[in-house]
DNA sequence: CCTAGTGTTATAGCTAACTATAACACCATC
DNA sequence: GATGGTGTTATAGTTAGCTATAACACTAGG
């Protein structure tokens, strides 16, 4: 786990998120104990009202059980609630809005789709020289 | 006309991603001046400081030029330049979590090639009345 | 009972984002 | 020079997100 905010959403959604994504994954399977709200606020460096409010969303949706006095719990049945949910919200939401952007950027989906199956290595980009250098164009 | 605002993103900043995609595409041509200030703020019920904020951004991003008294312009070179800028921000930051999220969610080249294909980059001739277009997709 | 681990609530303060309202500065045109 | 269009600045108030600090409520294990 990367200990970075993404700018682009309240960390407790990020937190939510990732929550979400190790479900999927099944590094947290059901029934399993979520790392603890005191835990995860010491280890990001982040108040734990913070990661509670994280936490509450998951309860809210139905995919985690929160019992007083011993923590939190993922409910029986929540990686297929989220397959089902996640993909629906993707398909419908994320994909046509970043499927708009590859076409605008004059890249095809295509190609993008079948790259390497490179889990997390972030840098995939070509890099072309990220100077500052106006375009030599005309004006 | 309900739902124009993402929740995801600060208004200023999607008003920032909306002139830019209507570079892009092409709507917006070099040297043409973006709707005012006032007029966006009216339209879309927002204040305008707001769409101020939005539009600064594009100032401080070499995309627009600021004239007193007669309006924003398009700079030249912007097009060239969002081309190289975007593209290296959404290969090196949004698309390799996007693919992380299609892996997770065990979907298919397949399914998400095949969708509507929504309308190739050459568009039909754009409205006059130059508006804030919608990024794509209605929901 | 005591302790150390859980979740939860209570105060209080900060910043960013957005809002309403108003005024100021500039430019083109009549 | 008055008018009506631009961008810009000033004040001030609301809300959401995050923070620090502290206390409360419960549970398991000694």
């Amino acid at each position: 786990m990367d200990r970075e905010w993404n700018d682009n959403q309240p960390i407790y959604r990020q937190l939510r998120d990732r929550v979400v994504a190790m479900i999927l994954d099944g590094v947290l399977k059901e029934g399993d104990p979520l790392p603890s709200v005191r835990n995860v606020a010491a280890e990001y460096r982040v108040n734990p009202l913070t990661v509670l409010k994280g936490y509450q969303q998951l309860v809210d949706e139905g995919l985690v059980e929160s019992r007083r006095g011993r923590g939190m719990f993922i409910n029986a049945g929540a990686r297929n609630l989220l397959l089902q949910g996640e993909r629906q919200k993707f398909l419908g939401e994320e994909w046509p809005r970043v499927r708009a952007t590859i076409e605008r950027l004059g890249l095809k989906a295509e190609e993008l789709l079948n790259g390497a199956t490179h889990g997390s290595s972030s840098d995939a980009a070509p890099a072309k020289t990220a100077k500052l250098n106006r375009p030599e164009e005309e004006r």
